[in-house]
DNA sequence: TTTTTTATGTGACATTTGTCATTTTTTTCA
DNA sequence: TGAAAAAAATGACAAATGTCACATAAAAAA
């Protein structure tokens, strides 16, 4: 099996080369230490893997995967990472990588090659761990974009959490009066209508 | 390094214990063909992975795999599917299997073996690009626990989308009274209070 | 300090909401 | 057909909701 290693880090890439071919069944065919290294070796040699580290300078590994990717929709990435970098994993995913392992994960990542080249998909523990999470999350909400302050934004919460005014008032030791207006407004800059909208809104723009 | 193989299917099981065994990496070291042989064979060999069918008589792997790994936290079990039954993937991820892969991908199995032996999760290919999808799955919420017929369930949706009785009743073609007696009846089957806090139980427990 | 701003509260009002008892209409099916 | 059941509607009511104009209190700025 031939592979490509990319990383910014000339000693890992080193070591990983070491490592890789002491199996016997993997030959690294070229190392390169940027984006754009990779995009141009990977069009040179065609490896049947690319091991690629995500974040490096002048281009990220992920930029650099998408573009292999676009040329080379079969192709078949897997990221290293030193420490799993939250953000990254699910673009990873998106763009089509087929893995994402740690580096400290030593005598694993000539298995996972192995198994990529099979087909398969390989992720780290820890990062399958915070799979569920990051899918979830919606792209942060910005308050701010609407005007809208700290205390509004508890109401908010309350009232998505199905309290009554009264209940709210009570919650934030506020009269109930206040807790109307509170609301009138934030219906107002939010252009909805009553309560129940509002913490539909809620569920389907925030949390 | 040392596998146990679970299938139903005899002469799958005998096929992977060819295959893997002729990579001279691999020993199986007993075989079975239910959730039972899983956990008593398990227990008496200790073997560093397990390989098992997801779906089998008696007692399906997902079952014996919670049983192992509820005494032998570190167990590594691998599932193999002969199609991907999207209901067992997310349960699979639950109970901390390590993989999950299609018996199909015949080359991938040993390799993806050796990944898990390294402490990698290895998933097939369809199988990630579902991942998406089934994990914001609830667990289907069952109506009729509560008694709730079509249109109530209709009603509930169009409440949790933040239309008034009035809009209700013109989307449904009956009067507005008529939505109000609905949604009272929904309020008590559900013990809930108002509109709106059916809106936060729909965004909690169904959709 | 006084002034200004900000936060909180009040009261009045129209509307919507949820409950309930009862009626009317429609459907079922014996 | 016609009696029974189910679905839809009505009307009356209390409570909650949302709006608005305005009052009061508290905090910040001058």
């Amino acid at each position: 099996m031939n592979i490509l290693i990319i990383d910014d880090d000339k000693l890992v890439a080193l070591s990983l080369k070491t490592i890789l071919e002491s199996t016997g069944r993997i030959t690294v065919i070229a190392m390169g230490e940027n984006g754009e290294d990779a995009i141009r070796l990977f069009e040179e040699h065609k490896p049947d893997v690319l091991l690629m580290d995500i974040r490096m300078d002048k281009m990220t590994g992920l930029e650099a995967g998408e573009v292999i990717l676009k040329k080379f929709p079969t192709a078949k990435i897997l990221y290293l990472t030193t420490f799993s970098d939250d953000e990254y994993i699910v673009k990873a995913l998106n763009i089509g990588a087929k893995g994402y392992i740690l580096k400290q994960d030593f005598e694993g990542i000539a298995p996972a090659l192995e198994a990529v080249m099979g087909g398969q998909n390989v992720f780290g523990e820890k990062v399958i761990s915070k799979l569920p999470v990051l899918m979830n999350n919606k792209p942060k909400f910005d308050y701010t974009e609407y005007d809208i302050n700290e205390k509004e934004q508890e109401i908010i919460k309350l009232i998505a959490e199905g309290l009554s005014n009264k209940e709210i008032a009570s919650e934030l030791f506020l009269s109930e009066g206040t807790i109307r207006n509170y609301l009138s407004e934030i219906l107002e800059k939010l252009s909805l209508r009553d309560r129940t909208q509002l913490a539909v809104f809620y569920y389907t723009n925030i949390k």
